[in-house]
DNA sequence: AATAAATTTACAGTAGCTGCACATTCACGG
DNA sequence: CCGTGAATGTGCAGCTACTGTAAATTTATT
């Protein structure tokens, strides 16, 4: 389930242009599969696009369509779910210097970035996925299915720094809370990023995300509102 | 859309026992479906349960089905999200001297609450939600849905107390973050009710979970880790 | 080239969901 | 009480997503 790391590449995501042919064959459909879904969205609008349809125009079958995609959705969305790089979560867990809320909403969207390796394609799907709430939804859900496996990380992040349960009792909820935080200031940097027409800095988005979560709960939030912004 | 307010009652669930024998077959319609498709999930599993079964043991067309849900899982979830009343939104905006976050994660609560006024109903409804990824991702993604809603709200809380885009030229963004973390907030709080078998006290896993999100973000999070906890 | 394993495909079938036309039921004024 | 219109229930035909299965085709291995 966890093997099939690179041999030579560092890639996540390429196939590989070694692997033999058949690897590649079943990467070029899966890429034709997807690049056909998006491309038939934006000519005819996603809710108007059935999975014949892109089955069609990626010349291959509908039973071959569900052999790769479980689903219609997930053939716009990109088959591979933005799982961290090995590295990317040993860096995490590390750590360098940074709080947990921002350096692991850093290695998500930087595993989101890293599973297309098409800018344009990437640009393209984010786009659409934006626009379409059916999309966005499963989107969000998605990024909810990697919930534990997140908060495991930021658990030996925790260990890492010597905080057990022994030291904090809760420490799985507050992992558990650290990502869904995550979660939710991706989002909102997602939709940010949409409006903008991606042309603003990503960094720059999350570093405002990540602000003004600090805004809201900066103070006791048992006591007051949120204050005047102290800078920026 | 917004009338359709009470004459004499004040609860803005039931159907009225007056209202005129239409309503009140309607209402008694939705019920026995919503109440046949949670037996049936109970008996069956939820992925055995077909919309014909849920149909027959409400003893109505399939047509008719759709015609009071929008989609099978809505039959689950129960027709009627989760919208705050009006008072509560008012007592929302005007504040009883909690946070922004507290305040408006307890409203939301409420009105999930009150949205279901049986007891039992609601309680084999959160269970089966809970222990469904389906549905549970079929919730977020209704609570996403009252984001902009929510927002609105929010940012009325906040030029209620002065803060103008003048004060503050991202307000808006911050109003969609705060909605953003109270349905974090409401997610994890939900995932640990259902662990703790609804036991547990609502409104103190909530505090909990506010604590936890104050903890992480309470220290400028660019800079360290949350430490100790302070208390608790 | 022969055999094994992976991949593709056609075909049949289930289930969610919709439009439409028609029957039934309730509301309301006379 | 009756007739009319609106709301609601239902049957039916049809589209689309998705699955199981078995047979065909392609790639890997020896």
């Amino acid at each position: 389930m966890s093997s099939s790391a690179a041999s030579t590449q560092s890639t996540p995501t390429g196939p590989g242009p070694d692997e033999g042919l058949r690897a590649r064959k079943r990467a070029a459909t899966q890429a034709a599969l997807e690049a056909a879904a998006i491309s038939q969205a934006s000519e005819h609008g996603y809710h108007h696009v059935t999975v014949d349809m892109i089955c069609e125009a990626a010349q291959v079958s509908q039973r071959t369509f569900f052999n790769y995609f479980a689903t219609k959705e997930a053939a716009f969305l990109g088959a591979s779910p933005p799982i961290p790089s090995e590295g990317a979560v040993k860096r995490f867990i590390t750590g360098n210097g940074g709080s947990v809320l921002a350096e692991l909403v850093l290695m998500i969207e930087s595993a989101i970035v890293a599973s297309e390796p098409d800018r344009d394609v990437l640009r393209a799907r984010r786009t659409l996925i934006e626009n379409t709430p059916e999309l966005f939804s499963s989107e969000i859900i998605r990024l909810a299915e990697l919930e534990d496996r997140l908060a495991g990380i930021v658990l030996q992040r925790f260990e890492a720094r010597g905080r057990t349960e022994a030291t904090t009792p809760d420490i799985l909820d507050e992992a558990h809370m650290v990502v869904g935080l995550a979660v939710s200031i991706l989002r909102f940097a997602m939709r940010k990023a949409s409006e903008s027409d991606y042309s603003a800095d990503p960094r720059a988005i999350l570093r405002h995300a990540i602000g003004l979560v600090e805004r809201i709960t900066g103070v006791n939030p048992f006591t007051t509102d949120a204050r005047e912004p102290r800078r920026d």
